[in-house]
DNA sequence: GTGCCTACTTCCCGATGGAAAGTGGCTCTT
DNA sequence: AAGAGCCACTTTCCATCGGGAAGTAGGCAC
């Protein structure tokens, strides 16, 4: 029943979603996953820590502080509120551990992986097209001064 | 000359860049093409107006009208800043034809192309996966309720 | 002239995100 | 028993950002 259910969901997805268009559910979910926080919290997660593209080891569960410390810049609350709407919309879960002190640790969903996919193309791209854009940049600010 | 200059600065980002660095320029790129206005205009320019994966008529150049009605709810402002930025960046020219009024249509470069086969999959996931999020909404809001 | 067209640009204001300080629960020290 | 410390938040305050609406520019038609 329930997997009749998502099927049929499916079926009306591909024929019903249109992100273009601004009052479709799909679009505020494309506004949600098109976060510079949410693009690097599924890349840490997805085990992209190092820069390169072989250098993945795999997606790993990670707590709140290390996220925090990988995430260079983000401040506590985009990074819990980010990860608790993430949570939220299934693409990871949160696991309390009652140690001393207490133990937070975040991990990706099937879900949230099938994301990740993407999202580490975005960082793939951003590294590896930056002098590309960098010269661009030049080019541009040269010929508009 | 130039093309060596390129090289060796690909070689050079291989090596230093890292998007998790909040100093890195790969990082403040990561901010700016993680947009949603950002991943629609580049969808749009594309070609993939229609909503299915298999829509696609390949990219095309579109006039700032045209991209103004096809993705609904941006305002002329964030249109115009966007787009500027992204002609900036190298990933999309600007040209002015002199009619009568004016049209000033914009073009996916090379480099935008390339970043347009990952903005794609972005909203070709969320369009495929909403109907899984909106599931996972109403258990989460049900259980935490 | 007045109006109309496209493609912006400017102004104002409410919403959003960052910095920093505060909270709570538990344990270890003195 | 009273601090002190640690983690994971939560709250407060303020600056910046984005949306809505109105204004601008330049050319032609009437």
């Amino acid at each position: 029943m329930t997997t009749m259910r998502a099927a049929q969901r499916q079926a009306q997805a591909r024929a019903d979603y249109n992100a273009f268009l601004a009052a479709c559910p799909s679009r505020q979910l494309l506004d949600r996953i098109s976060d510079k926080w949410v693009v690097l919290i599924l890349c840490a997660l997805g085990g992209d820590a190092s820069p390169q593209p072989g250098g993945s080891d795999g997606p790993r569960a990670m707590r709140y502080s290390e996220l925090a410390r990988l995430l260079a810049g983000v401040s506590q609350k985009m990074l819990t509120q980010t990860l608790r709407s993430l949570e939220r919309d299934g693409l990871l879960t949160r696991t309390v551990t009652p140690t001393v002190p207490v133990t937070v640790t975040y991990e990706l969903t099937d879900l949230g992986l099938s994301l990740h996919r993407t999202t580490r193309e975005i960082r793939y791209w951003a590294q590896a097209h930056m002098s590309e854009v960098l010269t661009h940049r030049d080019d541009y600010d040269a010929a508009t001064s």
